[in-house]
DNA sequence: CGATCTTTTGACCCTTGTCAAAAGTTGTGG
DNA sequence: CCACAACTTTTGACAAGGGTCAAAAGATCG
């Protein structure tokens, strides 16, 4: 009982781009089966070579790197709309692990199809590397705000990046959002300790910015957390492919 | 005067990959051109949307972010056979700028163009997804750094880095590599201040793992330095496209 | 040979990390 | 349905890594 990509939940969604017929018809064929897991479970391992990628269809997860010694780098918080594994599938290294926070579906390829994908669809080829360029982007922001923000800045900048992500997918109801992460997840994202992240995220609850409990992040002022953070103008991205 | 893909002194190096007669050929009609720009020069800029996109040829130069305070993130030192520009090719943003640290030498591409690739050259459409997800293997690595290493293993890895970056590409004599950056730009890339980035490197010195002085890096003791950066294996990269 | 930029040093202190423990939550099995 | 274990959040006390400020010492360049 796989979803068929003709009743994509997703592909409706105005953020994602319309794909014609003819490219929901390779979509179906390239995608090979579905994956549901539970929360902890691993999807992708750094130490090993995949010769899957993925699509997350419901659900969110952690993409995330470790040092040797056991610390540990939240990359990026995974949501519905999400490709993973492109570095797998070409490249040796994988670079960094995936694990389900909630239950989590996912749309299967293969990574032996992959090839096929430039070969004969040049326009879902261009939207592989534009979600990989979109990718690098957001990485570099990321990197921006570790290297440069405030503790303060920091949260800041994270929960409102959260939050317009989420609210583009629809996952937002009102100001509040169903976050099935912890703390901790939060600090390894952003390079703080735990304990300066939840003292922090104190200060934000005192000047009426945002509160995050039992799972429920309620953004009451996105304006001010924005500012605060010092975000860009945000790219409003009207627009972004779904593989 | 420019240079003729044909005899591109880049191409016979041994880490890019090997092309064939016809991408080489393709490459020559994609290149509409060379720039030359003196050090300090700016070549890409994240507020405008630049119609080109280049491939280092010769010199070196620096990607980076600005907060709207002026506080500057360095995303990445550029090195010949850097591919830039690409996310102004697939977005409407930039998302950083591009100076130039020394005299540099670009082939340049135009943007109207880049579609053609995706349509008739599936193979170097698949070598541009590569060196984005690449990329992006890359900037994760930077985020851990920052995000979980301490000041000494920062540096540590971010000269070790260099070093790895510029040896591949033979720009290395012996242990000396000749690095025309300030300290500013190290620190702004390991998000650390100044002062604490020039007594950093004085501790490397003392430790005997490498000096950089007067434009010249030395890398003493290589094993030792990616030990203190507790450095993965090192992705020993056997073969990169070149665009 | 000044003017300007970069590197180096020292003094001071603030932001953030570490340690420890309490309080609150969640899940499990009897 | 309770009791206990395991996990997560919250607080407080304390320490330290790294930032800021200021100024001197070197470079670089016209």
């Amino acid at each position: 009982m796989s979803t068929d990509c003709l009743n994509c939940p997703l592909r409706s969604l105005s953020i994602f781009s319309e794909m014609t017929a003819a490219e929901v018809d390779f979509m179906r064929q390239f995608k090979s089966g579905e994956l549901r897991v539970a929360p902890g479970t691993p999807i992708l391992s750094e130490t090993s070579r995949s010769p899957q990628l993925f699509t997350v269809l419901s659900g969110m997860g952690l993409r995330y790197k470790t040092l040797p010694d056991g610390r540990r780098q939240v990359i990026n918080f995974l949501m519905p709309g999400d490709f993973i594994g492109l570095q797998g599938a070409v490249a040796a290294e994988m670079g960094h692990s995936v694990v389900a926070s909630t239950d989590m579906t996912l749309c299967v390829f293969q990574r032996s199809e992959f090839l096929s994908l430039f070969q004969s669809e040049p326009q879902r080829a261009y939207d592989v590397t534009w979600l990989a360029a979109t990718e690098e982007h957001f990485l570099g922001e990321a990197l921006a705000s570790i290297g440069q923000r405030s503790a303060i800045e920091r949260v800041a900048w994270g929960l409102s990046q959260i939050w317009e992500r989420a609210n583009r997918l629809k996952l937002t109801e009102g100001d509040t959002l169903d976050f099935p992460f912890r703390q901790q997840d939060l600090a390894d994202t952003l390079g703080l300790s735990l304990v300066h992240t939840n003292k922090t995220l104190a200060k934000l609850r005192e000047r009426e910015l945002a509160t995050w409990t039992d799972r429920k992040l309620r953004i009451i002022d996105l304006a001010g957390l924005r500012g605060l953070a010092m975000a860009g103008k945000g790219a409003c991205l009207a627009e972004r492919p779904l593989m």
